[in-house]
RNA sequence: GCGCCUGUAGCUCAGUGGAUAGAGCACCCGCCUUCUAAGCGGAUUGUCGAAGGUUCAAAUCCUUCCAGGCGCGCCA
């Protein structure tokens, strides 16, 4: 994975530079590195005391994970298994001497951590206490909505190219998975401490357009009563339709006393801006908004192309034959042609001028979203940026697998306009926005999507979207009960709300001031606890996993924790009353897990851009 | 022919060298005088596409093969 390449450590102190610009001064204290940072010291003084064999340092990494099963506790770590070989010991016995030396520090006797054991055939088993759980609590009180933010990227330059449809036609659902990709993409590394920009590539010159024209013609002037043959050629007449009466709407019959040559493009350039229109508006529904849409026909009125030629020929990168000119590659199966003999420029041309000016503009990564039918462009563009003379890996393609529909488990194929595509708009209409955001997110871009129509609309916890979405109205909704006024079902009696707007208010002060006022959250039942400890356990995650999806380039991990988020708090909603007017601390407490509940859904709903409504 | 992607429960998927391979849906059984039952709990479900190999340990790494999708233009 290309991902895999970017640095993963997390480094502190957090300092955002990102667009946000924003400087957190508090330091991350999740629960899995205060173990890990115990294990660590553990382990240091098991070396000292001659305990570890012949190591001296940690050589693997220690590595903090939840287990599966409940019966392996809530944390384990299996580094006692890896370091068997480096200590000539069994893992048993180096589990031990690790957990004796555990023991003995503080933290396992002040309620941090409440027991641990060690299990065959060599792992740490933890149960955890309830101070860290508090202090998880109020870290995202006191974060808010940064709370998840991290520094992966510290600042570098990321550009992410997406959509890039030409302005000939309508967006389909595939065009949608692009640009929700993209656009969750640029989220999450914002979110990550990355300097983001979005681009939209807008193929507005060459061939296409000259086809645009003569289609856009023929269909104004057959709308305008004139018989002319429709172009079998093109594009279908009815992709068209809806923008061709924008063009009569604008700029009534003006082309009819045109003569054809010029017609044509002036039609093609009208046609073609009410379409770029068009797409924008579609994208900005779908919550997607670009830095810049960067015209093609601006590079070849630059003289960009023609630049870019002369670049690759002073490296000794082209040569001519059959009166094309061609590009060498080294090591490739075969050369490419940038001009054809009918001194047109290819795609690949057109790409290389453009890939030039990304690269002239420096960042330290730019990534492009394609379709996978594309993907046998990309060593083509990789070997000319070679060529240019640069490095061909910061240049990044991502490549999204196919989306298909079902509506009750039989694909759907039919499109109203087209023959064979299900148009974007058709499938925001039926299903809305944050349903197509979510389905289209959620995936992995490798995987073909079978987007599900039905289910998308489902108002039913089948429906992950919704579900999430429900999660976060039921937390409002808890929040909204405490300061609003009572009705009593049966008696009709009208009771004052248990709290005002100052009291709820001011907990939130004092959260922030004092963890342990989190403690109340919990109950000593263990059928109890193990919901709300599980619950904060999540919660507190959102860290890692913002940056477990930024090094993966794979925002729909954040959309399965947002569901798993969901679920654990439905799950603590069964088992805790939150609303307790005789009991104000628990109450308190718990008003509190439910802001940060809330927040922590609201965060990750944030990067896939999907709505986190209020009340359903 | 070559290249890329995919193959895990009936379905949709998680799991990138560690414990008995996990969720959700569907199906079945329970739970509403309680903050949204638009929900929760329980039961059932597997030759991880196949075969070899590496390893103390493989769904995960390597090799070969099988199946499906996509791609290999002086198209864009």
């Amino acid at each position: 994975m290309a991902g895999a390449q970017l640095d993963t450590q997390c480094v502190r102190p957090f300092l955002f530079q990102n667009r946000i610009h924003r400087k957190l001064q508090e330091t991350g204290i999740m629960i899995k590195e205060r173990l890990r940072d115990l294990i660590t010291k553990a382990f240091t003084q098991a070396c000292s005391d001659g305990k570890m064999g012949p190591l001296t340092e940690c050589p693997e990494p220690i590595i903090v994970e939840q287990p599966k099963l409940p019966e392996h506790g809530d944390l384990a770590c299996g580094v006692a298994l890896k370091l068997a070989r480096h200590a000539k010991l069994a893992p048993i016995q180096i589990a031990n001497n690790l957990a004796e030396y555990i023991r003995k520090t503080p933290e396992a006797k002040n309620g941090c951590i409440e027991s641990l054991e060690v299990a065959n055939p060599g792992f740490i088993n933890f149960r955890l206490g309830k101070v860290w759980l508090t202090d998880a609590i109020q870290e995202i009180i006191l974060k808010k909505e940064n709370f998840g933010r991290e520094n992966v990227g510290q600042g570098k330059k990321v550009l992410i190219e997406y959509v890039s449809a030409n302005p000939t036609g309508n967006l389909h659902i595939g065009h949608g998975r692009g640009a929700v990709l993209g656009s969750c993409l640029a989220n999450l590394f914002d979110f990550a401490g990355y300097d983001v920009e979005e681009e939209f590539y807008v193929n507005d010159a060459g061939a296409q357009i000259a086809a645009l024209g003569r289609c856009a013609l023929a269909a104004y002037q057959r709308k305008l009563g004139k018989e002319v043959e429709y172009p079998t050629d093109g594009y279908p007449e009815e992709s068209l339709t809806e923008y061709i009466d924008k063009v009569i709407e604008q700029d009534k019959d003006k082309y009819l006393s045109m003569d054809e040559t010029e017609a044509i493009p002036a039609i093609g350039n009208a046609t073609k801006k009410v379409i770029q229109d068009d797409q924008e508006k579609l994208l900005e529904r779908l919550h997607i908004t670009f830095d810049r849409w960067f015209s093609e026909e601006s590079l070849h009125q630059a003289n960009k192309v023609d630049e870019a030629m002369q670049v690759l020929a002073d490296n000794k990168f082209t040569y001519e034959k059959d009166g094309a000119l061609w590009l060498k590659s080294e090591g490739e199966e075969r050369d490419r042609v940038l001009r054809k003999s009918s001194g047109d420029y290819t795609y690949l041309a057109n790409d290389a001028a453009y890939h030039l000016d990304k690269f002239k503009r420096g960042y330290d990564l730019m990534i492009n979203i394609w379709g996978a039918d594309h993907h046998g462009q990309v060593p083509g563009l990789k070997a000319v940026i070679e060529a240019l003379g640069y490095d061909k890996e910061k240049l990044q393609v991502v490549l999204t697998q196919i989306v298909n529909l079902n509506r009750d488990g039989k694909a759907v194929r039919m499109s109203k306009r087209r023959g064979t595509v299900v148009m974007l708009d058709e499938v925001m209409d039926e299903v809305g926005v944050d349903a197509v955001r979510y389905f289209l997110a959620e995936s992995n871009p490798n995987n073909p999507i079978n987007f599900d129509l039905e289910l998308a609309k489902k108002q039913k916890r089948e429906n992950p979207a919704f579900y999430i979405q429900y999660a976060h109205a039921r937390c409002c909704s808890i929040l909204r009960k405490a300061v609003e006024e009572q009705n009593d079902r049966e008696t009709g009696e009208t009771k004052p709300a248990v709290l005002t707007e100052e009291q709820l208010k001011s907990f939130e002060k004092e959260f922030e001031k004092d963890a342990s006022l989190f403690l109340a959250v919990f109950d000593e039942a263990p059928e109890k606890f193990v919901y709300q400890k599980n619950l904060v356990m999540r919660l507190e995650a959102l860290p890692d996993e913002v940056r477990d999806a930024a090094v993966n380039w794979q925002p729909g991990k954040l959309a399965h924790y947002a569901y798993d988020v969901a679920n654990h708090l439905q799950k603590f909603y069964e088992e805790s009353q939150v609303i307790l007017p005789d009991n104000l601390p628990v109450m308190k407490a718990r008003l509190g897990l439910i802001m940060a509940t809330r927040q922590v859904l609201a965060n990750a709903l944030q990067v896939i851009g999907v709505s986190a409504p209020e009340r359903m």
